[in-house]
DNA sequence: TTGTATGCGTTATCAC
DNA sequence: GTGATAACGCATACAA
């Protein structure tokens, strides 16, 4: 079934048909309504490989997700998913480990599948400023900050992380906590980890809390087993922390589950707050405390800012949204 | 940069460089090589527009995820996505409702995207019955059972779900458990519900154990909201289970919280067995008992099932894999 | 307002 | 072994 058989059938030609189904001015309205229904009554759809082929671009929204244990991302794709659900785009998805570099793999799949724009779930500046310049269609940074990258077709959504960490550790601070160990990513690798790294820092040298990244600072994946791993480590070396910052929800979940093994007990020995608002850690016993990135509102800006640089030729935006600490129950005076 | 720029560049016809990039036979060495070359140096890559055009057909795999809550679909998709990657197929996932219409969103998307074939993550036998014949495109229905199912193209890859569920129930009873409580889904619109209450039904049969659907049975979306509510409500009834099983890992988790939250212990006072294996259930606490479908084994067999009926025209294939039972902290003896 | 014709980049069928 | 050339289904510039 193609607009040629449509044609035959209605009488009118392939122009007309190719109009109407793509919604264009400069038709009758008996025109469109005999063509609509037409198609409608057998089921027409157009071909996207013809259309596309045409065209010189696709409808497709490339997704890089930028370490795939990492739980958020995973909640995160389906949210945007939901939203491009019913519109005329497609999402493609692409997972990579968190080491590897999402740029030049953006500059692969461009290529590649030639999308209409790029969503970057997680990035590191030094891999944009190296390469970024050789991609040309628009594309959104989330969960990174982008304001400091000098490029034309680069918006980002993100939440104000330095600052809700920095407010969370002051806060475990103002609960009795001196010993404070942080698990987080390797920061020579990931910029999030360095600016979570960073707000934790500010934290420490505002209340004169001792910290050294040597010791106090475990290194590590973005997920469970990586928490898991980090955890036993900060508490080999007999530091005695009353509590846990972890830069993701996964890694305090694996983090609670290396200190209950070790008999500690969570909150009562040990406080542990993650980072992210997964879902699943109000589910958890006890319930996560966290800093919650809210997964749905990251989803929608994203989509909006990208499909608006689809149409319009503004500036690119920078989208700083606000992170909500939660003070559940796996965090508690000292 | 065409096939005609690379033919212009070589000095070779457009038709050789499409055999050479096509690996088909009659070319020269020497043609082969200047023309890899080439395409090599100018990072040249065909256009999939063109090619899936002239061809008739895309190089996408659709996959239908039915129930977007249940995370074992999450883990899933992405082990399929990495058995994908490097081949020449892409994955182009669709996530559904779990009470939505598989067979139908199939059938439109196929209509849309034109897939090469489809992967089914969940399942129901009277969709498939009902409209099924409708797709001509190779299936493999993943994690429920199509044996049952006449079609020439559908195959299926499953978990021995009814036995093993049987073999957990009739541990739990020789555990020292008499009132069990069951979560699942509703058996009247999902086969993998129903399949799994049957397993339920033999064990108490079996061991001549009273079980009364109506009380004991807790029908609920798979998701860890869907099994925090059926826990209250089967725990409302002041019927005291000692043991609670459910359908879903997710469903255990939200079970397990509610649980907790009525001031019961597990495993202490109840114990909790779930169903999927989720790499989470190892580190929440307590570690989750559960009947454990192999998620890699799983991913590799439907996409090979799959490619392989690309290929050849076999009769379709249905294969069992053996579930896991795992018992971990979350159950003991009463 | 509508019809006609051209070309998008590729594959495949011919001739050579 | 290789080169011309005709489709594939659609959008669009141009003609009517």
């Amino acid at each position: 079934m193609t607009i040629k058989d449509l044609s035959v059938q209605t009488g009118y030609s392939v122009g007309t048909i190719s109009r109407v189904l793509n919604n264009h001015p400069n038709v009758s309205d008996k025109a469109r309504k005999v063509i609509l229904e037409a198609a409608e009554a057998c089921g027409f759809q157009l071909n996207t490989n013809a259309q596309q082929l045409k065209q010189q671009r696709s409808q497709n929204i490339l997704v890089l997700v930028k370490g795939s244990s990492n739980q958020l991302f995973g909640s995160l794709v389906e949210a945007i998913q939901r939203r491009v659900a019913g519109s005329p785009f497609h999402l493609v998805v692409d997972y990579m480990d968190e080491d590897n570099n999402e740029v030049l793999r953006a500059l692969q799949l461009c290529r590649e599948k030639k999308p209409l724009g790029l969503l970057f779930l997680g990035g590191n500046k030094s891999n944009f400023l190296a390469d970024f310049d050789r991609i040309d269609v628009p594309c959104v940074l989330v969960t990174s900050d982008g304001s400091e990258l000098p490029f034309r077709n680069l918006s980002s959504v993100c939440c104000n992380e330095d600052l809700a960490v920095k407010d969370t550790i002051e806060h475990l601070i103002q609960l009795g906590h001196r010993r404070i160990g942080i698990i987080g990513g390797h920061r020579e690798r990931s910029d999030t980890a360095q600016r979570r790294f960073e707000g934790c820092q500010a934290a420490f040298r505002a209340h004169d809390i001792p910290f050294n990244p040597e010791l106090d600072y475990a290194s590590t994946r973005f997920s469970y087993l990586g928490g898991y791993r980090a955890a036993q480590l900060l508490f080999s070396r007999g530091l005695n922390y009353t509590a846990i910052f972890c830069m993701a929800d996964v890694m305090a979940m694996g983090a609670i589950r290396a200190l209950t093994d070790s008999g500690l007990r969570v909150p009562e020995d040990v406080s542990v707050v993650g980072f992210d608002g997964l879902p699943i850690g109000e589910f958890i016993v006890p319930r996560l405390a966290t800093v919650s990135q809210d997964i749905e509102t990251l989803a929608q800006r994203s989509i909006e800012l990208l499909r608006q640089s689809f149409d319009t030729d503004l500036d690119p935006i920078h989208e700083v949204i606000p992170a909500q600490i939660q003070w559940k129950e796996s965090a508690r005076p000292v």
